[in-house]
DNA sequence: AACATGACATAAG
DNA sequence: CCTTATGCCATGT
């Protein structure tokens, strides 16, 4: 079966273990496309609720959350990630400490 | 089919 | 710090 670049974007969110966070245009790389970043966006937007896919694992390049820290929903998404041991900074992840990094054995 | 929009990244000014 | 412009894909109108 093809993958479509939804199926891919969501197989890439899913591999994000706790504790870290990855950026949209990381998860754009590893889906085969840097330039995807903006579609990675949409996909997570476009994921139904109790999917199960760790959305509130993927940040800005800088660490900002969804619609930003003092939003509703970044609220919730920092809320999500403090629960798992990520670190913050003013309002953004740490994303020196903890950005995903895919490891190749 | 055409156009606008969107949970982004990058380059340029 | 800001705004524009371009790239990519799926959706809504």
């Amino acid at each position: 079966m093809g993958k479509n670049t939804f199926e891919i974007i969501y197989d890439i969110v899913c591999q994000i273990p706790g504790g870290k966070a990855a950026s949209y245009g990381q998860v754009a790389e590893l889906a085969g496309n840097r330039r995807l970043a903006r579609v990675v966006g949409y996909a997570l937007h476009a994921i139904p609720p109790g999917s199960g896919i760790p959305w509130h694992r993927v940040v800005k390049k800088d660490g900002e959350v969804f619609g930003g820290a003092e939003s509703p929903g970044g609220r919730r998404q920092i809320e999500l990630l403090k629960g798992e041991g990520v670190g913050f900074k003013d309002g953004h992840v740490d994303m020196e400490k903890y950005q995903w990094e895919k490891r190749r054995f």
